[in-house]
DNA sequence: TTGTAGGCGTTATCAG
DNA sequence: CTGATAACGCCTACAA
């Protein structure tokens, strides 16, 4: 069932059906009406694909994301989707995990826009810093990345990049820790591979540390691969270990809750006998037992300022720019005193 | 940059470029190479539109969420993504929400089939009762529907599906509280519209409250939006306007979170002066203080279910089926007996 | 206001 | 083994 039998059908020519479909304002009412009514006798849905093929400006913003499931990035995608509807554009959602292919995220973006034929692309993490600039600079449409590590050489002339400052974030926190009077501050990162948002954030830690003369035990330093068992394991592996240890401060909240489990099975109590922080200000934080002291990335702010940049990127009002936004702390109850 | 332009630059013939894109042996191995060769020189990429256009089996199953931030669905996603590459295919997803239409998942769904040229789908969540049978008689791929309603009338001519027995499971979960003794059951439903999941266990909610003779207060029932404020909302309410409750059921393990909050700021204390009884069987659960007594649904299973199913469906080894998978009680720390 | 025809980038068929 | 060429379904000049 292709145009050309909707148009035999309604005894019009093909192009008239495709005025049609397009809402083409030169056609007479009732010819419309009477490819309207065939069109849906015959429950007749355009190609997509053909459609693509022929023209280029399809109004599609490409989302790439690494690793859809971290409910950080859900939540953010939920306003990124709401705003390009609102624009007039089409989301397209395309994700991957870094084990689908050998971390080459660069290739993954290009071809993901020359296949869908892009007006824009949002990218959600991964690290495009070893991305050769001539690859880049053979992309013809405005790119945003976000949730990306802050430390990459940044280009204004190839892409725009919305993100917070991973170091001065982490700096931050530890600081808040130690002010607190702790000084056994553990950090649980990422994985090892992970170069660009998990190293930023040790970068801090461990400035902070140094600021105050607290050496830096590597022992204190360990891998939660950002999911609840990992971090339980490892949470529980660290603290059997070394005892001493006063804090935890996990570098994403859906880490600190599954060390947090470890802690109790351990006979803590959190946020009286020892210590946890978080990072990314997930709401599952807030209705967590003890309510989940974290730093709070502006998922929201991060998620608006991508589409409104990216519509001006389009629309060639706006050159490239570099926005960084503003980490909170938000106390709650899971990070308490030190009582040496 | 197209196949047209490869083949000039390597000085060969269109069919060439194409026989080595697409893996077929008869070709020189060093025309391959050479043709190779170009391609990575000019980062070529072929149009996908373009080869979709063509072929019309491109090993593509479509997955079609309703709410892709459910992280139930989130969890079976993973899997089927997996399943889906392990056996040669690509996955498409395509999510959507209710609001985004006039309810008519139907449309979605054959607009999604007709658009990508899909050989399968697999549908997770929706409510596919009010599509007309003759629209689903001119899909001629095989379609799975999973984590449905399953009281819809099921015609296995049509598709498959595969789900849990939901008005069951909520009986059983029903009776599991009456027998620890309570008898100020509440429910917490997810919205008053999903004419399908909710709808279905407060069914076996009101069944095993009735083979108890235990009146059914309507006030006990509320709605919770399937997320943690509209939760904890709901559940302040219903707590202070009925203080003789002695437990919750919650029909989603995050709706359950909320609640659980809602009570703690009331100041019971979840697994000792109230009960708290969640629905998914969510890792966060687990990790969730108190852990959270859930019914499980088994996600996993689900999700490989519907892989076998759909591939043996597109080899036409096999006819539509009806799978009903078993639900199970988890029995963590969040529900008490009743002491009168 | 409507129809015809060419081309978008691929793949497949069929000669060579 | 390789190259021309006809589809695939749609859109858009251009012509009527």
């Amino acid at each position: 069932m292709n145009i050309k039998d909707i148009a035999k059908l309604s005894g019009v020519g093909v192009s008239t059906v495709s005025r049609v479909l397009n809402n083409h304002p030169d056609v007479k009412k009732e010819t419309r009406d009477k490819v309207l009514e065939v069109i849906k006798e015959c429950n007749y849905v355009p190609n997509n694909s053909a459609r693509i093929l022929k023209s280029n400006n399809m109004k599609h913003i490409g989302v790439l994301v690494k690793g859809i499931f971290n409910p950080f990035f859900s939540e953010m995608l939920k306003i990124i989707e709401t705003g390009i509807n609102d624009i007039g554009y089409t989301m397209i959602l395309h994700h991957y995990d870094t084990n689908s292919l050998g971390g080459n995220e660069g290739e993954v973006l290009i071809s993901f826009i020359k296949e869908k034929r892009l007006q824009g692309v949002i990218c959600l993490g991964g690290n495009f810093s070893k991305i050769e600039e001539e690859r880049f600079e053979e992309i013809e449409i405005p790119i945003v990345l976000t949730s990306v590590d802050s430390h990459m050489k940044i280009n204004t002339k190839l892409f725009s990049r919305v993100c917070i400052d991973n170091k001065k974030a982490a700096y931050e926190a530890t600081k808040y820790l130690i002010e607190k009077g702790h000084e056994h501050i553990a950090i649980m990162l990422g994985d090892e591979f992970d170069a660009g948002v998990s190293n930023r954030r040790v970068m801090g830690y461990m400035e902070a540390l140094d600021e105050y003369h607290i050496p830096i035990n590597k022992d204190y330093i360990v891998m939660g691969g950002y999911d609840f068992e990992p971090a339980y394991e490892s949470a529980k592996k660290l603290l059997t270990a070394s005892p001493e240890i006063t804090v935890l401060f996990a570098i994403s909240d859906i880490m600190a809750i599954g060390a947090g489990k470890a802690m109790s099975d351990l006979g803590f109590t959190v946020g009286k006998e020892i210590s946890l922080l978080g990072f990314d200000g997930l709401n599952i934080g807030k209705y967590y037992t003890p309510a989940l002291t974290t730093i709070e990335q502006p998922g929201k702010q991060m998620a608006e300022d991508c589409i409104d940049l990216l519509v001006q990127l389009i629309e060639e009002k706006e050159a490239n720019q570099n926005i960084i936004l503003e980490t909170r702390l938000i106390e709650r109850k899971s990070v308490c005193n030190f009582k040496g």
